[in-house]
RNA sequence: GGGGCUAUCGUUCAGCGGCUAGGACGACGGGUUUUCAGCCCGUAGACCGGGGUUCGAUUCCCCGUAGCCCUACCA
């Protein structure tokens, strides 16, 4: 009879999410789903300055993409004011918080002082004291205000956090935060546990960057007379030099991954592995295997550093586990926007591009890449390979090499992998040439170029008709020198 | 300046008092093959430093160092 597990991803809406704020929502999601619980998503916008335009639509397709469902949501909390002002007013009430109405001049004023004599930083709790009458004159007067938390100066605040265990804080080296701004918004700290206790989040889940801000949440529940949820703070994802993710190290935004061709099932599984394991060794899994498997206590409590390469090889491990019609479907909208492939291509042209895309999969790493790798399936060749000219096509055995391929093949009755296989070599026998410079030059008057698939596969797809004709015109450009 | 979190191969994840310190990515070498890729096999590569505790520390404690986070009317 315990209460069912509920989470929540918490994005403010700054702009588009970063990798590390998805894979925050992904662990909230997975712990929620392992245990059967709901997954809530809450847009806290509570900063009207930093609102970027777009920015929900962005966490919500990034979420959609991974596959992250939210059961309730998306709240704004610029939606539930009065809830945060309500709780304000009785923290007042019970004398937790007090209005403030020190000028941002004096606030400056202050803190400069403070780094000029190096005492420790904070608000000086100048109007802690203000006594009622003083209050009310100011508020007459009606100067704006902000509410600060009234910091008890002595005690410990400590918390278990379920990812490091028990972390404390000295209540006196911690400052009268402000909780209510003038603008009547709440600042995070009193919005998230309003809406935490609102929503019966059980697991707060988020980046350990508000380890430190912690306490203040304990504190503000403590004040509120209610309990506080599990804390659990992620360790952060850093870039290559250990220092904080930026454009250097790589796209930070997520969606641009998207964009770039990568699959939900490979930065799932990517993402996952960047701070948990499963305990041992494995780290190929589906993603219901990872539901079923993921928990807190094998989430590690250190940095974890993006590997752009690592993920790379995950979404080629991806792509090679595609059923082929899934990865066509994928490689499809690429091949038409690059003019490969009609947009509305029948029904013979979309089988030839799956038999085009089913010969290139395996060097496949991200999904634009199939315009390059197959455009001369779809296109006249336009030049061959430099290097592959100097070193097959100007041999002076080329040009009667080709053709009498060429006409071999047009020969063939089974135009399939073997025949085609044994009238290349059986060409190559019978002009005294090398099977290996047979093939090869083959390869680069059918492709023009010196990699890729298997030479027979690739005739057999491209098909007789297109065959003969690069291969004449290639004889006839061998022998032009 | 103050406070907090963290510290194993280049990277990542294991290891939770006794191990030849393991797996993966990447690197390098080999095999398969007509090339590349893929696949298979192999090689190199790590416990931040100093004190404790202990019969014994990578593992527990303390100090130092380093990185990161907080120290806003931002989240």
């Amino acid at each position: 009879m315990n209460k069912s597990v509920r989470t929540r991803f918490a994005p403010s809406p700054t702009g588009s999410p970063h990798i590390g704020n998805i894979r925050t929502a992904l662990f909230a999601w997975l712990y929620a789903r392992h245990h059967n619980g709901q997954f809530l998503l809450r847009i806290e916008d509570t900063d009207r300055n930093r609102f970027v335009e777009g920015s929900v639509e962005q966490i919500m397709r990034a979420c959609q993409w991974l596959g992250l469902d939210w059961d309730e949501g998306p709240f704004y909390q610029s939606e539930r004011l009065p809830l945060y002002t309500q709780a304000a007013d009785q923290l007042i009430a019970s004398g937790h918080a007090y209005k403030c109405f020190c000028s941002s001049e004096r606030l400056d004023a202050m803190r400069q002082k403070q780094e000029a004599e190096g005492t420790p930083s904070g608000y000086d709790r100048h109007c802690r004291n203000l006594s009622a009458d003083e209050v009310a004159k100011l508020e007459e007067s009606g100067a704006p205000c902000v509410v600060r938390f009234a910091m008890p100066d002595e005690g410990v605040t400590s918390f278990t956090d379920a990812i490091r265990g028990e972390v404390s804080f000295e209540n006196r080296l911690l400052d009268d935060f402000v909780m209510l701004k003038s603008d009547g918004y709440p600042t995070y700290h009193l919005a998230s546990i309003v809406d935490d206790h609102d929503m019966e989040i059980t697991h707060v889940i988020r980046g350990e960057e508000w380890i430190s801000s912690t306490p203040r949440h304990v504190l503000l529940y403590e004040g509120m007379g209610w309990q506080h949820p599990v804390f659990a703070h992620l360790p952060i994802i850093l870039g290559s030099d250990r220092k904080k993710l930026s454009k250097r190290h790589g796209s930070v935004q997520f969606v641009d991954y998207i964009d770039q061709g990568y699959l939900p099932e490979a930065m799932f599984n990517f993402l996952t592995m960047l701070g948990w394991s499963p305990g041992d060794d494995r780290e190929e899994f589906s993603t219901e295997e990872i539901v079923s498997m993921f928990d807190l206590d094998k989430v590690t409590d250190h940095a974890a550093i993006f590997d752009g390469q690592k993920l790379l090889w995950y979404n080629g491990l991806a792509i090679r586990k595609k059923p082929l019609h899934e990865l066509a479907a994928l490689c499809v909208p690429h091949l038409q926007a690059a003019g490969l492939l009609s947009a509305e291509p029948s029904e013979s042209d979309l089988a030839y591009a799956q038999s085009v895309i089913a010969l290139e999969a395996e060097r496949l790493k991200l999904l634009p890449e199939i315009v390059e790798l197959t455009r001369f399936f779809f296109e006249e060749i336009s030049e061959y390979d430099s290097k592959g000219t100097k070193k097959w096509l100007s041999k002076p055995e080329s040009a009667p090499l080709l053709k009498l391929i060429s006409s071999k093949l047009q020969a063939l009755t089974d135009f399939t992998v073997p025949s085609i296989e044994a009238e290349v070599r059986a060409a190559a026998e019978e002009l005294g040439v090398g099977a290996g410079q047979a093939i090869h030059t083959t390869r680069l008057a059918v492709s023009g170029r010196l990699v890729g698939p298997g030479l027979f596969e690739m005739i057999e797809v491209l098909g007789i008709e297109r065959v003969v004709a690069r291969l004449e015109k290639a004889a006839e450009f061998a022998q032009a020198g």
